[in-house]
DNA sequence: CTAGGGTTAG
């Protein structure tokens, strides 16, 4: 009998109660266990060691009071090996008073229980039930793997067979649900526990208003919130970081504040959570371009005495990089070597992408030197910002070279980074490269994208090659892509200056089939053509279309067409179209 | 045991 009654009080914060009178009931038995404190400890330790206790004990019904007669047999082994090392006639009394005590605790229990099921007939057959079922890890390692329709559906048969899960459970699921944007589902599993059971946590509405944010919906972040506060939830730090950091994110500096100092005002607890607020609220500062409120935010840390640490280091260093202030960053880097942090991934990168925004690349990859002896492993983040910078500075072999490193440490890149050096090879005129680049590319496993064949049609284009950059255009299409107008612009633009008239209209005539919307680049091209071509009328009617497009028009075609008739000596259609241009100058 | 802060961005 007592191994029932202690399995169900060590789980009986797992107990779901529906009704008010079994709650009663519950707190009238863990009345009595508080007087077997002297044999419960050995009893726990019992339980830990036997495997067998961890299966679901079911105390439905009347099989509660069946399942106590069955267990008082194994309750007699229990006692005696308590006895080996207790009083052993103390826990004997014991055992009887509390016999008596218990069996009449659930004797009313069990007539408590058929009034309930009487009432509740048909609602609830699962009222009292140990919430304890090794599924319910399985729910939570799917959740945790992202699999969260098979977490679903197995949590959905424990709910059929009246196993609810615990409250940890619940919030696994609901967490899972919420960083996938499914908040719906999440919201369901919500309201199912408001009617059912376990009642909701502070870490399940952290969790919804978290997705929330997520989804950039921050007015429904703030419902969330005040849902909570209507059932009783009081918010706790994790709440308030949430919110001020998705306030921070929208720009709504002042609310963010606001929040963060109702935050402290109704905590006078200092440590890392504060800590973790304030790094926030400086990053946010710092982010909208207020460097002067993240520095006061910063002095309020070391005033206030709050340990800063690594993170807020970084935020900081970070901050002076948006600001364009390197040397300001990494001063406060050394103060936070001198201070004995150790700089991680984070820190290097920021140094790394303000160099190589700068166009410091030999900076940058010194920096990357540094962090590779100090045994800090560059990432994807690391290489992507370095080969990019490298391109932009025409510096592409170098850019290779750490293509291959990023290989050789089995760090395989996203297309971008593919692309970023099939495009500077091709800007360069290189075509041999920017294609065996390609090669490797497909050698690697990865796909080429829309990216990947425009470089490479205007590596083509650049070198002279028209047929060979159609071929590309028609090649692509086999892969399953689309041209984009920018494909289109590419040999619209190359067809153009080459004199071609046909497969210019032909091109355009394309894109307008496939759905394309030609841009101001489009038309800009085949207004050049037409003006080589001397076809003024079709000239005129183009840039009219244009004019009607909505697009917004740079000065571009103006000049083209103020040029060719100015040589045609029409001076009044230049002041017309100078008087056009004006027109569309923001005033 | 579950929830919260920092690096990139054709």
């Amino acid at each position: 009998m007592y191994s029932f009654i202690f399995k169900s009080y060590i789980f009986n914060s797992h107990l779901l109660l529906v009704s008010e009178e079994s709650q009663i009931l519950l707190r009238i038995l863990n009345g009595s266990f508080q007087t077997l404190d002297v044999i419960k400890e050995r009893i726990f330790h019992d339980l830990f060691c036997s495997k067998a206790n961890l299966d679901v004990i079911d105390m439905r019904q009347d099989n509660a009071v069946q399942k106590v007669n069955r267990d008082e047999q194994g309750s007699k082994d229990w006692s005696s090996k308590g006895n080996e090392s207790n009083q052993e006639g103390d826990s004997t009394v014991g055992f009887n008073v509390l016999d008596a005590m218990l069996k009449r605790s659930l004797d009313r229990l069990k007539s408590m229980r058929e009034r309930i099921s009487s009432a509740e007939a048909g609602i609830s057959n699962c009222t009292l039930e140990i919430n304890f079922n090794k599924d319910a890890y399985v729910v939570r390692a799917m959740c945790l793997d992202g699999k969260l329709g098979a977490a679903l559906s197995l949590w959905w048969d424990m709910i059929q067979n009246s196993i609810v899960p615990d409250v940890i459970t619940h919030n696994y699921l609901i967490n899972g649900l919420c960083k996938n944007g499914e908040l719906e589902k999440a919201e369901w599993i919500v309201r199912g526990m408001l009617y059912r059971g376990p009642s909701p946590t502070c870490a399940a509405y952290n969790s919804l208003i978290r997705g929330y944010c997520l989804m950039n919906d921050v007015d429904k972040a703030l419902n969330t919130f005040s849902t909570m506060a209507n059932h009783g939830i009081i918010p706790n730090r994790v709440t308030c970081n949430i919110l001020v950091h998705a306030l921070c994110k929208k720009g709504l500096l002042e609310q963010a504040k606001n929040l963060f100092y109702k935050l402290l005002s109704k905590n006078h607890v200092r440590g890392s959570s504060d800590l973790i607020t304030s790094t926030i609220m400086m990053d946010g500062c710092f982010k909208n371009g207020d460097t002067d409120q993240a520095l006061a935010f910063w002095e309020r840390m070391l005033k206030e005495r709050i340990q800063v640490d690594k993170v807020s280091y970084n935020v900081v260093v970070h901050g002076f990089c948006l600001s364009h202030d390197v040397g300001t960053a990494y001063k406060y880097s050394c103060e936070m070597l001198k201070l004995g942090f150790i700089p991680d991934v984070y820190s290097y990168n920021t140094l790394v992408g303000a160099l190589c925004r700068q166009g410091k690349t030999s900076d940058a990859c010194y920096i990357y030197d540094v962090m590779t002896r100090m045994g800090v492993i560059p990432d994807q983040i690391t290489y992507k910002m370095i080969i990019h910078g490298l391109c932009i500075n025409k510096e592409i072999d170098r850019a290779t070279c750490f293509l291959d490193y990023m290989l050789e440490n089995s760090i395989i890149p996203e297309p971008l980074v593919w692309n970023v050096i099939i495009d500077g090879y091709g800007r360069c005129g290189d075509i041999q490269k920017a294609s065996y680049i390609r090669g490797k590319m497909v050698a690697f496993g990865v796909l080429p994208n829309i990216y990947t064949y425009n470089a490479l049609i205007y590596a083509k284009i650049k070198s002279g090659n028209f047929s060979a950059a159609q071929s590309l255009g028609k090649e692509m299409l086999l892969y399953g892509l689309t041209p984009d107008s920018v494909t289109y612009n590419l040999l619209i633009g190359a067809a153009c200056n080459l004199g071609l008239l046909h497969s210019a209209l032909q091109l355009h005539d394309e894109l307008l089939r496939k759905g394309c919307h030609p841009d101001v680049i489009t038309y800009t091209e085949l207004l050049k053509l037409f003006c080589l071509q001397g076809m003024m009328r079709e000239a005129d009617k183009l840039f009219g279309k244009l004019l009607a497009s909505g697009l917004a028009v740079d000065h571009v075609p103006f000049l083209i067409l103020m040029k060719r008739y100015c040589r045609m000596r029409e001076y009044n259609k230049v002041y017309d179209l100078y008087q056009q241009w004006l027109m569309t100058m923001p005033r």
